[in-house]
DNA sequence: GTTTGATTTGAACGGGTGTTCAGTTAAGTC
DNA sequence: GACTTAACTGAACACCCGTTCAAATCAAAC
């Protein structure tokens, strides 16, 4: 056989991008062949270069597309129209509800940056330092403004952005609280943490 | 050639562990190959096998040594004796000090616990609970005595531990701040979180 | 100085790796 | 219905993987 019944490049195309996706989080970039992605999808290795140059490049993808997809969401909101404390109750709710929304995703974007070549690494790099700076932004000014207590904006930045990108480490769907009492949870702390 | 001159178990296999952690934390488990660790070592890689049973085992008696190495260390103090917020204090500043002592031990125990047998995985595990349980424990004491204020105690327990565990991902020796310095600072956060 | 035991080599094992490509078949076009 | 193009197979490529083991050599003990 060659072409199968059916095959059509926009229903494979995704397929073989949500089967990296899922192995990936699961096993590990490295620890993923590409036999096994194509035997998820249904196909053999072979066929996986019609949609991706190389292994390196099908994570890259992911990775840039999942960045581009925070960016995006994340530009919708017009944070710098509020008032610092509002601004960062928004930011601290947006992360905990898109990050609780893409684990695999997540899990990624922060675990495989070293498998990343030099130039994908610095790309993707430079798109989570944007996001970054968002954060930095709001708690620069509230403290300017007086209504935050910090030491230092870039260490409470990270601080703040590691501890809320944790939910994703025991967050699960159905479990004992939801989105809602977390995104509460979590914004509470943070308020505190930033002496608001 | 066989035995190499100088060669002794002492030395080689100390050597060995250290390669493998290095490599390990920089490239991950999955990708690195037990040929690349005798290369680092200058060894064939048949002779790691006089050290350990099997790659995998290698990974985990690196993972239970970590382990092992922070539990002795926490042992030592006496915390409960403490009233709950020097307890804190003391737990924060403790974590602070190991972790950023230990970059390479600590990448490796957040990041290749999906690469652990399901049995070795528990024993791992069992182990970081029972550390979290102390900061846990600490923390309900100090709800019940009314001088901290927080929603949930296991919820606050991971936050806590992931906000302070996110020191590694930036924190560089000779770097703009002192062990010290960052202690206070995050110490100031975790203190301010928990309403205290 | 001989013997014993510890340590390593080097080759081999079976199998898996990412990637390429000629050949084949289905889908889409006129 | 003939023709083009899109999609996929299956085999091959060169190489790397973890692990084993007889043979060789060094260190230590007597």
């Amino acid at each position: 056989m060659a072409r199968t019944q059916g095959s059509h490049s926009d229903i494979t195309g995704p397929r073989i991008r949500a089967a990296a996706r899922a192995l990936f989080a699961r096993h590990g970039y490295a620890a993923v062949s590409m036999r096994q992605i194509a035997g998820e999808v249904g196909v053999q290795a072979g066929a996986l270069y019609n949609y991706t140059s190389d292994k390196q490049s099908l994570l890259a993808e992911l990775m840039r597309e999942h960045m581009d997809d925070l960016l995006a969401a994340r530009a919708e909101v017009k944070s710098g129209q509020l008032a610092p404390l509002d601004a960062l109750e928004g930011f601290v709710r947006f992360h905990i509800g898109f990050h609780i929304e893409r684990p695999d995703e997540v899990f990624i974007a922060y675990m495989e940056l070293r498998a990343l070549e030099p130039a994908n690494f610095a790309e993707i790099e430079a798109l989570r330092r944007q996001y970054e700076d968002e954060l930095e932004g709001i708690l620069r000014r509230g403290a300017e403004a007086g209504v935050f207590e910090i030491e230092d904006a870039k260490i409470t930045t990270l601080a703040v952005i590691a501890m809320l990108t944790g939910v994703n480490t025991w967050y699960r769907k159905g479990g004992r609280l939801s989105l809602e009492e977390v995104e509460a949870i979590y914004w509470g702390m943070v308020r505190r943490a930033v002496g608001a």
